[in-house]
Parts: C-alpha cells; sequence; structure tokens
DNA sequence: GCTGTACTCAACCGATCGGTTGAGGAGACG
DNA sequence: CGTCTCCTCAACCGATCGGTTGAGTACAGC
C-alpha cells in the first residue's frame, strides 16, 4: 500500500479511527485522553494513531511525556479532489444517460458522442 | 465492519478499486472490459466488484450472459458529508488555533480533568 | 444438444489488520 | 536516586484481504 490515497481511505475504513478523526477535529488531544471512550488497550490507540500518522491525517509533537496528536487538514483536500472529480463525471453521465434513453426506445448505436451541451455549472 | 462508510472507505483504499471506479465514472463496462488493463484473473475483479457492491458504490444488471457494472453516485454523497464536515471543523479550528498560538507564547494549558479511573486494574 | 463465452462460487494461501500481553523509554517529581 | 505517568516497540494471535486455481452456472449460437 504505497500511494498516499490508499493509506487515507484505509486508515478511515475504521470506525474507531473515524471517531479519532471527529473527535481530533474538536481539538488536539493526548493518547490517553483518545483512548478513554474506546474499550481498547493504549496500544491499540497508539496504533490507531500511528495508521493516522502514516495517512497523513494526523501528527505527534511532543510535550514533556505527552505525545498531543493533531489533525491535519489538507488531507481531506486531497480526498475531496478524488471524490469530486468522479461523483462530477458519474452524476452527469447519469443525467445524460438518462436523457439518452429517453430518445431511444430500442436499438443500439455505434458510440455516445464525446460531449454535449447544456450541462448545469 | 458492519457500517456502511466503513465499507466505502476500506473499498476505495484499494488502488485497482479506485481505478475501477474512475473507468466506471465514464459509463457502465461489463466484468472482462474491466478486467482489461489489470495484470489479474477476470476472478479477482468479480472479487473487487464484489466489494464495491457490497458498499453500494456500484450495481450489476444481467443483459444475457454479460453483467453490465453501474456506477452509483450517491454513495459519494455520504462521503462528501462526512469529509466537509470534519475538514470544515478542523480548518476553522485551525485558523482559530493559529490566532490563539499568537496571543499566548507560553504557559498556560486549559489541562483537562485528569478524570479517568478505573479501566483495566 | 453440444460448444463456446461470460461470469460466479468455493477452497485454499500468504500477507496484512486489529487486537492482546509484556517489556521498555522519556520525562516529571518526591 | 527511585518511582510514577504517559506512551511506544515487539511478539504473538485469530480474522480478514487480495490473490490464485478449479469447478460450476447462465446464456448465445451452431
Amino acid at each position: 500500500m504505497a500511494d498516499r490515497l490508499s493509506r487515507v481511505f484505509a486508515a478511515l475504513a475504521d470506525p474507531t479511527r473515524r471517531d479519532m478523526v471527529a473527535r481530533l477535529a474538536a481539538g488536539d488531544a493526548t493518547v490517553n485522553e483518545l483512548a478513554g471512550p474506546y474499550q481498547v488497550t493504549l496500544q491499540a490507540v497508539s496504533k490507531h494513531l500511528k495508521v493516522l500518522e502514516d495517512a497523513g491525517l494526523v501528527s505527534r509533537t511532543r510535550d514533556a511525556q505527552r505525545r498531543p496528536v493533531h489533525l491535519e487538514a489538507e488531507v481531506f483536500d486531497l480526498m475531496t479532489k478524488w471524490l469530486e472529480r468522479y461523483r462530477r463525471e458519474a452524476e452527469e453521465r447519469y443525467r445524460r444517460l438518462d436523457d439518452v434513453l429517453r430518445s431511444m426506445p430500442d436499438d443500439v448505436h455505434p458510440a455516445p458522442p464525446p460531449h454535449e451541451g447544456g450541462a448545469p455549472t
């Protein structure tokens, strides 16, 4: 799993980790604070944090023996970009297909035109 | 992995599956067509498709012996909602923290209550 | 009906994942 | 110094994952 996007998606595929992200969105927290609500060992939480860190979703600094965890917002942009791209394509195509189906009750056609006008902004 | 969002994120954590989604955004395709560019067996592709289907990202219909795969755009909304929520929170907080740091060169952490107690042992 | 095409199901395999326990490392504090 | 708190590293374990091969299902066409 080399690429960044895969690590990000994989990191967020776990509900516990998504929950941690949600908590961190409200402010930095120590490992102990994050571990609080979950019924797992501190080591497990530490591992989750490592996964999030490797994905670039959080960063850990040092404050005495505490390791405050900070949510990195930039990564969300990466996902949003990926998402928006295909979401728009798919929705646009969906609208177009719907249109095509209405004007073509039977038979087949060679190939759809590369583009059409009138797509909403 | 019961919840929908986890399945969606997990499905997209694989570059091959993201690639398939990208391809499907341009139009429906059969399993064979999707398998084309990848150096894996048809069965592996079929499995990937099943993962995407279980996540609600695609649907499979029947056309003679072909099984055309269709991208379901709605699911992207689910992710976008989740993303946007925390992205906004995090960025807002980031801006706020930045401001706070400037007016607070040292000292004075809120130091949340050391609640705790119990758990294991 | 037989054959070929398109695809799925089932069993298996090595690698990774999420969790555990156990053993520390780093720093505050008596 | 010793000790306590906070946290990480290492080893292990069962479950799941991504891939394989082999067999089977569904349909078209001769």
